[in-house]
DNA sequence: CAGTGCTTTAAACATTTGTTTAAATAGCTT
DNA sequence: AAGCTATTTAAACAAATGTTTAAAGCACTG
């Protein structure tokens, strides 16, 4: 563990901007945070902003990486989706916040989604889509768009911790209940999700 | 509609909150788009944070609104989530930000919940749940938690409006493009949750 | 030890923020 | 028209914000 100032810095500032959002925490809770003085932010980061920026593509990044790797790895296509599931889930209960905060860093402020471009330029090289319209034109997976295919994937994964304090309201159940359930939901969206993608045989 | 003042600033409220979020707009900007002084703003409303509670609960109140409207509607179940579906779509294509908005909100300040519980009592009192719990229990649908039917529900209707800036990118397609193509995936999880909720015959 | 360059600090800066005040205006009744 | 009340305004307020400054501390070299 790094433990210089700058270090102890970005540290803060990733658990700060995480959890309250850029808008909603000041320089000064950040270096409070660190057990910095103010000055120092800017010291080494030149502003909030480009501090912020730093940590937004290293947080992004850390979040496309299992998927990356998933892609990227040998398995079959049924396969990589399994794994892919497991390991969101995996990643997403350890951080929980990581997706409302990305979804709604990129609403309120749509350019920065610049520093994701590279990362995703990965996820396009590994080849996973062009393996998925190989299998769908030999009808062993449903013709769908590619879109649609991400989007049923990553809306099962995601919305499920986003939704948190919604879902806790509505079905009585306090966080830890909460988070035992999404193992279970896990379950149900594989399954779900496998049953619907692939056309012939069972999924077992 | 009615053009008071109050009015005035309630609107624009609702446009700058939505689109901006509580911690990222201004008084000044809010009094700005209603065409009115700042002081007016707090004349009416006593405070920023009274204001916004006020915009936030009757969001809350249009965004369940019909799934209410479904629910206590005489349908079967299966058409029942067809329809919830079919409205969900409709409403958030007219609204693509509202659940990102809603749920950042409820996740940067939990108490903010407590207007939406009067809501929530009406969904309950509209006897769904005990309706799917009938058809679990005598094997038309699958045994499973209403949590979780809940969640594979509003993970495929919310997620996909949520996830615009991010699927935009990975996918290189415009707004235009990306909303036609919802239109497709509402398609897809309507089928997707049919056939994963029933178990027996075909849901065509 | 003086000096050099990096790090850290407290203080100050200019803006912006939510909110209040006190005066001006408008609408209405008598 | 006078007077009353509700509305609207510009100005002011204190607090908080991002950022900068100038001095102090520190570690190391010559």
């Amino acid at each position: 563990m790094n433990c210089t100032a700058e270090e102890k810095i970005k540290q803060a500032a990733l658990q700060v901007f995480v959890k309250k959002g850029f808008a909603n925490c000041s320089s000064r809770e950040i270096a409070k945070e660190a057990g910095m003085n103010v000055a120092l932010v800017n010291y080494y980061f030149r502003s909030k902003s480009k501090l912020f920026t730093i940590i937004f593509d290293s947080v992004m990044a850390e979040f496309m990486q299992s998927m990356v790797q998933v892609f990227n790895g040998s398995l079959p296509i049924r396969d990589k989706i399994r794994l892919l599931l497991e390991r969101e889930y995996d990643f997403l209960s350890k951080n929980p916040e990581i997706p409302i905060f990305i979804l709604n860093e990129l609403s309120r402020n749509p350019e920065a989604i610049e520093g994701f471009k590279p990362v995703m330029e990965k996820v396009m090289e590994s080849g996973v889509f062009e393996e998925v319209a190989l299998l769908q034109k030999s009808g062993e997976m449903r013709k769908m768009d590619m879109l649609n295919v991400t989007l049923l994937i990553m809306s099962n994964c995601q919305y499920p911790f986003m939704a948190k304090p919604l879902m806790s309201v509505i079905h009585h159940v306090d966080e830890v209940a909460y988070f035992s359930q999404l193992d279970a939901h896990k379950n149900h969206v594989t399954q779900m999700i496998l049953n619907y993608l692939f056309l012939n045989d069972s999924n077992e």
